[in-house]
DNA sequence: TTATAAATGTAGCAATGGCTACGGTTTATG
DNA sequence: CATAAACCGTAGCCATTGCTACATTTATAA
């Protein structure tokens, strides 16, 4: 008996390199946050933010610096590179936007801050731009 | 030196749990698509829909068997259990809704696809009524 | 200054989700 | 029915992200 073969192959990038890239554009923000906040951004500081350990964070910290995006030196508050600064400025841009949106769609701050944190990492630039249209045309 | 310490804790749920709730998401999904789509859904059909090696999915089959959402034995094709169908059910509904959302937003037909599978899992009740809320006005 | 507290780092374990390689089952077909 | 093809399972590797326990460094205070 032959059998069909579906033809939807959906776009899931593979899980694993799809999440890191989640992670890098979480820690990026964070930094830039946590430094506007408290002047300096440090492993625990960030292990408060996420709600996880300060292992966790130390151990992705490290990667980030080998991938360029952070500068760190052990005990030292963690800094931003020129490309982690782009990187971090893109993902809160597209942050306040996916919020700002949720917001005026009638949604509570509450769940909307939540939302826009788990939305941000998958909505494409034309999901973007159409989201901006919708704000300036209720402005 | 004392420094502030910020208030701001991210509404992070742990990030492995919280991946591994979209992947069962994802799956019993799937698995109702690919039967109506096929009649039946066998492990490699879910590779290939989800272009991953048929490996990953015997993998995740078994775990989602273990939590119940799935029946499966060995060489078999792959069903859902009441429990399975019923979130694949909520699931499916939630996608819909945020595909016609993106649509109705004006975004092209093919990001709306992409986008609404990243998003789909981080959307709350809150912001699915306000979606279709919108849509409701639209028509 | 020295003792203690706070902050980081390291070692090592688990779960999840990728993979290849290999072998066993089922199904189709000559 | 026998063999090939398709399908599926297992072993075992890696990376990521959680963790606890322990070691080390830095900062604070007595």
């Amino acid at each position: 008996m032959k059998r069909k073969i579906s033809t939807r192959s959906v776009a899931f990038s593979q899980t694993r390199s799809r999440h890191a890239n989640e992670t890098a554009e979480d820690y990026v923000e964070a930094v830039m946050e946590l430094i506007e906040e408290l002047g300096e951004c440090r492993v625990l500081d960030l292990a408060r933010y996420f709600n996880v350990s300060h292992v966790t964070v130390s151990r992705i910290v490290k990667r980030l610096h080998d991938e360029k995006l952070l500068y760190s030196r052990p005990y030292k508050p963690v800094e931003l590179t020129p490309e982690g600064t782009k990187l971090a400025k893109r993902v809160k841009e597209r942050h306040k936007i996916v919020l700002a949106f949720l917001v005026e769609l009638g949604v509570d701050e509450a769940n909307a801050e939540i939302d826009s944190e788990g939305i941000e990492h998958h909505v494409s630039s034309k999901t973007i731009d159409a989201m901006k249209n919708f704000l300036n045309k209720k402005s």
